[in-house]
DNA sequence: AAAAGTAGTATTGTCGACAATTCATATGCA
DNA sequence: TGCATATGAATTGTCGACAATACTACTTTT
């Protein structure tokens, strides 16, 4: 049983991670090291630490001796992130159907159960279909048990596709849709067909992606 | 016009880098951070720094206040990791093929020819290959100028590839097949087929990790 | 003798200050 | 006026020392 000490980078990594999702800090914006010391009441050691962490996950840009940037969210960048999420979660999908235990699969049944039950009606009340949705694609990536894929999607691109579901209120009529999408790729995954999961799960995120091209065009 | 200013953190990582791909620092051993403070002779200021951007790309793995150790090679490892170039370069080559100019890859074909003609009689010489290997992967994930999957690939993924490569001693009869394969990939690239381009490196990689899997089952 | 506890040592995390570099402003020249 | 240069302020990179945690070896107890 290893203990989990959190140290003080952690605990600033984490703060500064939430408030540059939610946007609390402006895209573009540049990150001053003494500032943020002073406003965390910490010295800039531990700091520069988590500012390694956050430039790995991509939310900010270093550049060597000039400093760092919060990241700046573009149409492009965005076709780029949802182009690695479609080939990469497709592929957990595949190997996810291969290597869930049954126990895993029944287990993930009731989370999708529960999701139903949550969103009541199911309509609007569009965060906790976000939770629910992070949550499954969560559950998904790690059923595939490759250490490399949990990694890269989990800890180095998940937080930036939060970034933009957040600031660019993803929401409408797509949650119902997405809600029956994920159980259609949670059946295939019971049924171990991992071609139709990976085939159902790269079109469930090319959907969603389209869906976000289109409040960009429209609002923006 | 920007400079490149190059860093002390910038150095001692590209001889640490250097170090733990060709096998001189064992794997699994721990890494002591007074020790190499001293024997690089700078403070551990920027030798953290180093730290950080080993663990990035899986050279290290680091417990918070237990210390970080040489990573391990293992087979279950190398499969996870050609598992995800097998998507990852796969989707490179046909981004590559619907993006590079004909300039580009006119440029890609006299790179061939030059790696030809410097591996003279098309035997043996396993390092020039490799290195010929590396760089024509390399050139292919560039132009698939989406930016994640270039991190990904090569900043991420690509020292370990190297570091399986060198201490596994991967050599023999595969360097004149996988230069016929990046042939035909170029050609398929030429041609704008993306299709077949992906189709070609995927059977690539997969070619190239069954040839280590072999020298894994017999050599260790 | 084995296991648990404990003191001592070594390593990592953090701090405040200094050096090197960059950015902003102002100044000089064409 | 416009551009280049130079000066000053601010920021980043680096350093050495201290505090907190983890590892080691020994002692103690059953």
């Amino acid at each position: 049983m290893q203990k989990d000490p959190i140290t003080a980078a952690d605990r600033v990594l984490l703060e500064i991670q939430r408030a540059i999702v939610a946007g609390e800090i402006a895209p573009g914006s540049k990150i001053s090291e003494p500032e943020l010391a002073k406003q965390f009441d910490l010295s800039r050691a531990p700091l520069r630490e988590a500012l390694a962490r956050l430039e790995r996950c991509h939310l900010i840009e270093r550049i060597p001796n000039a400093g760092a940037r919060v990241v700046k969210l573009t149409p492009q960048g965005l076709i780029s992130l949802y182009q690695i999420r479609e080939n990469l979660e497709g592929m957990a999908c595949r190997l996810a159907a291969e290597q869930m235990s049954d126990a895993d699969i029944k287990q993930m049944q009731s989370l999708l159960d529960q999701h139903l039950a949550t969103q009541r009606v199911r309509e609007g009340e569009s965060y906790y279909q976000e939770a629910g949705d992070v949550d499954f694609h969560y559950r998904i990536i790690q059923a595939s048990k490759n250490p490399y894929l949990i990694n890269i999607l989990c800890d180095e691109l998940y937080y930036l596709v939060r970034m933009y579901r957040v600031q660019m209120g993803m929401a409408g009529p797509r949650v119902s849709r997405a809600f029956d999408e994920h159980k259609a790729i949670l059946n295939a995954i019971a049924n171990r067909d991992g071609e139709l999961a990976e085939l159902l799960m790269r079109r469930h995120i090319s959907a969603s992606r389209r869906n976000i091209e289109l409040h960009l065009q429209q609002g923006n």
